[in-house]
DNA sequence: GTTAGCATGTAAGGAGTTACATGATTTT
DNA sequence: AAAATCATGTAACTCCTTACATGCTAAC
C-alpha cells in the first residue's frame, strides 16, 4: 500500500492537533507552498479512505460555537445561546496513523519534486541521518539530470529558437538553485550534528530553497 | 474538446518535422526542460488519438534503412542489402492538425505552469501583441499568488518550525525569480516592439526563465 | 553472446480535477 | 437582502504512471 503525498501532507498535520476539512485545506496551501492547491474533490475523498484504514478518526467534538441564534433554530442545544454548526466534522490522527506515517516518511521520495518536499515538511520527525541522506540523494539527482541535459544541450544547441531556449536556461537556473538551496541545508545539517549551531529557528531559515 | 499539454506540444513538434513515437519523447523531455520527462504509455495514447481525429497521419515513409541484415531474414525487401526496421512508424502534422494547433495556442494558460510553459515553448507561432498579453497575465497571476502568501506569512510567522519554514521561503524565492524572467521577457518584447533590437537568437537568451 | 539502446504498444490503476449539489453564518 | 465565506460532499472525467509484452539492432 502506497501513500500519496496528499494523505501523507495530511496525516502529518494532524500530528499537530485535530482539524476540520476546510481548514485542513487552507494548511496545506500554506504548508506546502503559494503554487500547491487541493480541491476539496480531492481532500474529502482522501479522509475518508484514512478513516476506513483507520489511520484517523473522525470526531463531532469542540466545534467551535458560534455566538447567536435565530430562535427556533433545528440545529438549538437547548438554552445556552449558542449554536453548534451542523455538519463539521474534526479528525484526529490515531495511533495507529502515526506509526504508520513514520513509515512513509523513512521511503524516500527523491526523483519527485512533490514527493520531496512534503518529506521535507515533515524533517524535523526524521532523525539526523535520515535528513542528510535525503538530502544528499535529492542533490544528486538533480545534478545527475543536469549533467544529462547540459550534454544534450552541447549538441542541438545551434537550431533553437530564442523561445523554447530561453525556457530550459531557465529550466536549467531553477534546477542549479535548487541545488545551491539543497546544499545550503546539507552544511547546516553537518555544522548542526559535529557540534555547535543545532538547527534552531534563525539557522536553517533564510536559506535558499526548492520550488514547484 | 480541450487539449493537454502533450497533445499540444507534440503537435507544436510535428510542424517541424514528420517524426516517429521514440524521437518525440526524446524531444519532449529536451524541449520542456530537464525535470519534463512523458512515459511510452502516455505518449502512444495520445497519438493515437490525435491519429484518430486526423489532427495528424502515419506513414511508414523513409524509415532510415539499416545497413546489413542476416541471410534468410523475414523482413528482407528483396536483393538490396538493406532491411527496413519493422514497426516503425512516422507520424505527421496534418493540416486541420495546423490550424487546431493554433487555435489551442491563442488559448492562453495562465494559472498551469505545465500548459503556460508548452504554450511559451511555442511562441515563435504568436503574435507579439498575443506574447505580451501572456506574458503579462502570467506575471500577474504569480504576483497575487505572491501577495496572497506573503500576507498569510505574516499571520503565522512565529509558530513554524524551521524546515517548513526554509520550504516556503524557497518556494515565494523561486517564484520571484519566475517574475523577473517574466519581466525580463516583457522588456524584451516591447523593445522589439517599439523599434530596434528585434527578438534574435541573443536578445532573448541569457535571461532567467521558469522552473518546474 | 550479452548488454544497451531502438522501437511500439496495452492493461490496470493512481491521483487528481471540475462541476455540481447543498446549506449555514457573517459581513456589508 | 446580497455577497462572501464557512463547510461538506459526490460523480464524471482527465491525464498520467507502472508494469508488462515483444522483438530488432549495435556495440563491446
Amino acid at each position: 500500500m502506497s501513500t500519496s503525498s496528499l494523505e501523507l501532507a495530511v496525516l502529518g498535520l494532524l500530528k499537530e492537533g485535530p482539524m476540520h476539512g476546510y481548514e485542513l485545506k487552507k494548511r496545506l496551501s500554506f504548508t506546502l507552498g503559494p503554487l500547491y492547491a487541493v480541491s476539496y474533490g480531492s481532500l474529502y475523498p482522501c479522509l475518508g479512505r484514512l478513516r476506513q484504514s483507520s489511520l484517523v478518526q473522525e470526531r463531532v467534538g469542540e466545534p467551535k460555537p458560534r455566538r447567536r441564534r435565530k430562535a427556533a433554530d433545528k440545529t438549538a442545544d437547548g438554552m445556552t445561546g449558542r449554536v453548534v454548526p451542523r455538519r463539521r466534522k474534526v479528525y484526529e490522527i490515531t495511533t495507529s496513523g502515526e506509526s504508520f506515517f513514520f513509515e512513509q516518511l523513512e521511503l524516500g521520495a527523491v526523483y519527485d519534486t512533490d514527493r520531496f518536499q512534503t518529506r521535507f515538511a515533515f524533517f524535523r520527525y526524521m532523525p539526523k541521518e535520515m535528513r542528510l541522506r535525503l538530502l544528499e540523494h535529492r542533490k544528486a539527482y538533480l545534478e545527475e539530470k543536469l549533467g544529462e541535459f547540459k550534454e544534450s544541450l552541447r549538441a542541438t544547441q545551434e537550431r533553437m529558437d530564442a523561445y523554447s531556449r530561453s525556457l530550459i536556461d531557465h529550466g536549467v537556473e531553477t534546477t542549479e538553485q535548487d541545488i545551491r538551496w539543497l546544499e545550503g541545508l546539507i552544511d547546516q545539517e553537518r555544522a548542526a550534528a559535529t557540534g555547535r549551531t543545532p538547527p534552531s529557528d534563525t539557522s536553517v531559515r533564510r536559506r535558499r530553497s526548492p520550488g514547484r
